[in-house]
DNA sequence: ACTCGATTCGTACACTGTAAGTGTGGGGTG
DNA sequence: CACCCCACACTTACAGTGTACGAATCGAGT
């Protein structure tokens, strides 16, 4: 008892919502989503549990804020003439991002309420895709199945057992180990043959299922109804 | 206390790991996985939450059998001479099944220790396209990209805050009614004239995106390489 | 120096997963 | 028939979670 007004002391920045959120993106980076508890976050603030509680409504609406945050940090390329390389931007920017902030992949999606962040990015998308042609209804196929593969690719990654492509190796062989090959010949062969290959990059993979996705929105963009597709 | 002998009591059937699986998916179909709690779940099956822990070693070991119990659920088609629609059932089977086990999309990949339903399931897939030819690291890269997608879509769908299209127009049009129109047009426009047009039915959108990575994955199947796509 | 609103904190409660030890009842053996 | 045994179920306990409620403290304006 008895810090009171020690001259040397912290300049004594108070807490704000932006700061919690920082805080809280900082931790569930290093330390995983799972350690984001109300009690650490206020330890890292120099703060009790309770004192989050004026700044912040309760811990969905950290988690909330987090996610706009989160969107915010994707780049949304301006002054770009053609639809497909902005929309390739957008989506390798989301990528990345979401590889910085693992936990944030199953939560974009997730998040009730959404912040100006995310209507701001799904305006855009929306918008650059009817500066390109595509109809209203062919822009919402072209949003759904281009979000659908990034996010879903996002999942996996951050789910993967593994970092680098070393690491991929070690798993990989101390996996072919345990399990019986014979009974899984192709999942043997696969894990043989390539991702245990010097070289192998799992995160190579994104790029070119993005580009068979936009290839193929290419071919339909002038559609009305998506109907056939094998022109 | 003294039920003991009773002659018309139930008929005692024990506990066992697939009595409590089973409980546990059932109780998180319908109540939500953060309602699958250890005693919540023991609740069900007539027990206390500790006698769980005689056939399961813990809670991660539940939900590991849960996943393993839903990639059970997958249809794998046999004697399907052509890859692609085998890949389309296998696509659209496992999204019914996601939908039914909402809670299961983000742990499908998730999950650490795979299952044998999982191993099997993978084994056929990439047997499947081996079978078409497919090279090693083409079928790596299709397996890859298809999963993104489905897994992708799975996760928006449960993450909509709505179920039927009926709900979809009722939230759109709220939604609307809250938020600045004029400073996200395209949104606006989208919602407007597309999501609350009668008929619109999201889960309508999972095979647009599914069969533009179909077609483009015929394109490049003999290809070794992805590199150019652009034939 | 005093006050008062803006912040921060202490305590408490219901709930989580699970470690460790205590029963118990039905089937196999004598 | 009595016995025992052990597979199975239960009891108790603990550390950790989010957060309701009310008290304490700070700092700026008079």
């Amino acid at each position: 008892m008895s810090k009171r007004t020690e001259p040397n002391a912290e300049p004594r920045v108070p807490l704000s919502k932006e700061r919690v959120l920082g805080a809280a993106i900082t931790l569930a980076d290093e330390r995983g989503i799972a350690s984001l508890t109300m009690r650490k976050l206020a330890q890292v603030l120099g703060v009790e549990a309770m004192s989050l509680y004026y700044h912040v409504a309760n811990k969905d609406d950290i988690l909330d804020g987090m996610v706009d945050a989160v969107f915010d940090e994707i780049d949304l390329p301006t002054n770009e003439a053609d639809w497909k390389t902005a929309m390739r931007r957008r989506a390798i920017s989301t990528r990345n991002v979401l590889s910085l902030h693992p936990w944030a992949t199953s939560m974009m999606q997730s998040r009730v309420n959404p912040g100006p962040a995310l209507l701001h990015h799904h305006d855009w998308v929306i918008g650059t895709l009817r500066e390109a042609r595509f109809s209203v209804a062919m822009a919402a196929h072209a949003f759904s199945a281009m979000d659908a593969y990034i996010y879903g690719f996002a999942l996996q990654e951050e789910t993967l057992p593994f970092d680098t492509p070393e690491e991929t190796a070690a798993i990989a062989e101390a996996f072919l180990e345990q399990f019986p090959i014979d009974e899984y010949p192709h999942l043997a062969e696969m894990t043989l043959e390539h991702i245990m290959q010097p070289g192998y990059d799992y995160a190579e993979e994104f790029e070119f299922g993005l580009d068979l996705l936009l290839d193929g929105l290419e071919r339909v963009r002038y559609r009305e109804e998506p109907e056939s597709l094998n022109s």
